[in-house]
RNA sequence: GGAGAGGUGGCCGAGCCAGGUUGAAGGCGCUUCCCUGCUAAGGAAGUAACUGUCGUAAGGCGGUUCGUGGGUUCAAAUCCCACCCUCUCCGCCA
């Protein structure tokens, strides 16, 4: 939810929503109504205040004193009541719109629709296609069997085999480590959450199609572990010197995937049900442009040290989503289609998130709410898409990028003899 | 799944069954000061959050909050309803 004290007083503020999308007429209309909204309340705060005070006395007086005087308070707070309905009607008007705005982008975001990204840094060149794309390799090394997987749960499902499993668990464990060597707290996070979690995190009512929903039991699972990982400091105050506070969570992950028919149909690129290590840090609001470049200083060198092809880009203020100030894609190349694909991403959401989620910090400068930031880690299955064509040899045999031999004990790793 | 107990301020813990100077006793912790020749003991004062408004500021005056949301009432931590959570015993279980 956005700051309306800012949207009124910071004119940079301002900009950014109106970056993200939001018209100059919509932005006014509400802080009228917010006007409206302050004033009335000082009314209704001062005929609460009179109606307090009477019944307060009510219990001082005398017995015989008390019919007249709750009479006289009865009247009082029935006048209450009708201005409390105004109020209420106007807060509510207040409420709606204030939700609907988006996060303002910050000014060094470019603005403009997807394609307006700026690119911040190409890392290694464009080769061209192995001999098989990942989903002829997967299938090749039998690594993956989307055939039998669609027989079990339908399209978009895979069964993962054989050594790419242990390259999986090998990407977790590096990650993992890497991260820890860096601060962050390892959690294995529920995966099931309820909606209140789903809303607080930001992610209903807008994605509620891209969620799986366990109706009986009223849950909902997760599409990242963002969700539950937001959910560790909810509602609670955190003292400025412990921040930041850096998580990293490792979870299954599960999209619907509703409206991408038809997009990414081969192999294990765009599935229901993927694992990823995620990125989430709690931070004082004066730390959080540094902590999110460490989180993309985090994300490159991951790529880095894979030795993937890749690209930095700052996503356009059209592109952001509602929650993000701020964003970066990590994208890599991908030979067989012969364009960069997104891999991982790191997002600022500065006090957007906090705001709903109630989480602030406590410090030398009072009160005021957390920052929330967020990046991928490794998302593994797409992690293996890209390695699939990368460390393909043309003879067909795959190179185990060197991070990962002491967690697999793999290195070169050869087609089974064709049938 | 069955039976019971409980959720109060940074923490512990009274108050609830008789609704009214209780935003909340007491303790711990913390802050400041006093005493003390010294990391002890003692004494005094202060110490919830959020929010509106006025003020340059210190601060003043209000509002809301005793798990959450409703309800009854002039008045609710206290009464009623629903939900959430925690704990104990039994059952089940990787």
């Amino acid at each position: 939810m956005i700051d309306l004290r800012a949207l009124r007083d910071d004119p940079t503020y301002r900009e950014g929503a109106v970056a993200k999308g939001a018209t100059a007429d919509t932005l006014d209309r509400l802080l009228a109504d917010d006007a409206e909204r302050r004033q009335l309340l000082a009314e209704v705060e001062r005929l609460r205040a009179d109606a307090n005070a009477a019944s307060k006395d009510i219990g001082r007086a005398d017995p015989h004193e008390r019919d007249a005087k709750i009479a006289a308070a009865g009247e009082l707070k029935a006048r209450v009541g009708d201005r409390e309905a105004v109020l209420e009607a106007v807060s509510t008007r207040v409420d709606e719109a204030a939700l609907a705005i988006p996060n303002p982008a910050h000014p060094s975001v470019p603005t403009g629709t997807e394609e307006a990204f700026e690119v911040i840094d190409v890392v290694g060149g464009q080769p061209s296609p192995p001999p098989l794309d990942h989903a002829d390799y997967g299938d090749r090394m039998g690594w993956t069997d989307a055939e039998r997987g669609a027989a079990v749960s339908g399209s978009r499902f895979a069964y993962l085999r054989a050594e790419a499993v242990l390259l999986e668990l090998a990407l977790v464990q590096w990650t993992m480590q890497k991260l820890v060597g860096r601060g962050f707290t390892p959690i294995v996070p529920p995966v099931l959450v309820r909606e209140d979690m789903m809303v607080d995190a930001g992610f209903f009512p807008t994605d509620r199609n891209q969620v799986y929903e366990l109706e009986k039991d009223e849950l909902f699972l997760v599409g990242t572990a963002e969700v539950p990982l937001a959910g560790i400091h909810r509602g609670e105050r955190l003292d400025a010197t412990t921040l930041p506070l850096r998580y990293v969570g490792f979870s299954s992950c599960f999209r619907r995937e509703a409206g991408t028919y038809g997009k990414d149909t081969r192999g294990i690129f765009r599935v229901h049900q993927f694992d990823k290590v995620e990125m989430f840090i709690w931070a004082d609001p004066e730390q959080s442009w540094a902590e999110h470049e460490l989180l993309l200083e985090i994300e490159r060198e991951i790529l880095d040290q894979l030795g993937l092809p890749y690209r930095v880009i700052n996503v356009a203020s059209g592109d952001l989503g509602a929650a993000a100030a701020k964003k970066y894609d990590c994208e890599v190349w991908l030979p067989s289609e012969g364009q960069y694909r997104e891999i991982t991403s790191c997002s600022n959401y500065t006090d957007f998130s906090a705001r709903r989620l109630g989480t602030r910090v406590k410090g030398d400068r009072g009160s005021e709410f957390a920052h929330t930031l967020n990046g991928t880690a490794c998302a593994v299955g797409r992690m293996l898409v890209f390695l699939m064509e990368h460390a393909q040899q043309d003879d067909g045999s795959f190179v185990v990028p060197e991070v990962l031999r002491p967690y697999c004990g793999l290195d070169l790793i050869v087609p089974p003899a064709a049938e």
